[in-house]
DNA sequence: TTGGTTATTGACCAAATGGTCAACAATAGG
DNA sequence: CCTATTGTTGACCATTTGGTCAATAACCAA
């Protein structure tokens, strides 16, 4: 008996990820949003609550993308060390277009937000927790099959390529090529393979 | 003949630069800047001109002390290992506190506005090509002297510890301690170590 | 067809934003 | 002491901000 909703929930909030990410959460006023979700203000507020809300679903929309995406490409590899590289580089080339320079939206929150937003800053956590997990099973395993070096602890290499990543992200922005950070790629792999 | 100004501008600047590091760009308001500053608005627009302006100020009043520091942590190193090593610590000292959990200047503005902000970005890159040349100097020395690994070129490294940092500041806001980033640094120094 | 329920719309609002400016104040040279 | 020059102040402004709400519209079960 009630109307029913005249857009698609998924798209909209698509949308809107879309125009935090790109230009983050304090410079995306409503009327941004407004556009890029092809929605009147009211819609919005009655959808998703207000701007923070709707930051929120944004951030866990794209952490779910994320998550299913580093799942793939981590477990459907030949061996651990070609889903690491398979990983990272996807990563790349999907973060560090030379065209839409917008980096990576948790790296973008985190550094926008994250310090005085507890809600962003947990969630964020839980996520990096979650992938360190996923990284350092697949390290372990390349340890054991002799491809990565062992001085330095699964979880501390796990750490060390996500911490990489964000760096990544960020230098991206502005500083770094897509085929700079391709050959920076390169250079980390080769610190953390087993030596010859 | 004319009036003396009041403030000390170094101060001031100063403080706006703290201001900023600490809520980012967009979030800092005039007002916030009135009450850090400890100046009437008009002040500040006599004195720097607008918000933008002023924020440009800030940014390179941090990259003058920053590479200050750098260039005295690298140079006054018994040897190049050495300068690395207590240049990425007071880096992490500086940035990574615990409690007033700011990052990096450099990687908050490159983040939030480089993008869209060519003077920043410009700014930045400068800033980052200047410490890079002089990372890839002295790694050059290490690897001559046989302590840094030579399969990675210096320049390579150097564009890799400068990236690890920048990763560092962002993990610092929210995911990772300080004591965890410390860590981070020794591992990082393992993997560039020349193998035994 | 109708009535109950929910979606959409656009006008509206208070507050905050960055920025300006005229009046006033303080100095130093004449 | 006076005056030219610049600094300081606070009132003022247009615009934009995030957010609300009453009126209206659309649907579906009865």
């Amino acid at each position: 008996m009630p109307r029913p909703r005249e857009f698609c929930m998924n798209k909209a909030l698509d949308s809107a990820m879309n125009a935090f990410w790109k230009n983050g959460y304090e410079a995306t006023s409503l009327f941004d949003l407004m556009e890029a979700m092809d929605l009147q203000k009211g819609s919005i507020y009655k959808a998703f609550g207000d701007k923070h809300s709707l930051f929120i679903a944004s951030l866990e929309h794209y952490m779910e993308q994320s998550h299913a995406f580093d799942q793939a490409t981590l477990e459907n590899a030949a061996t651990p060390m070609d889903g690491i590289k398979a990983w990272l580089n996807r990563d790349i080339k999907d973060k560090c277009s030379d065209s839409m320079k917008r980096g990576c939206l948790i790296v973008n929150a985190l550094t926008e937000m994250a310090y005085k937003d507890e809600e962003v800053a947990k969630i964020i956590k839980t996520h990096i927790t979650k992938l360190s997990k996923s990284l350092t099973k697949i390290i372990t395993q390349g340890q054991e099959q002799g491809q990565i070096r062992t001085d330095v602890s699964a979880s501390g290499l796990a750490q060390l390529l996500i911490t990489h990543l964000f760096g990544l992200a960020t230098m991206g922005k502005a500083v770094t090529s897509k085929a700079a950070s391709l050959q920076s790629i390169k250079n980390i792999i080769t610190l953390i393979e087993s030596p010859a």
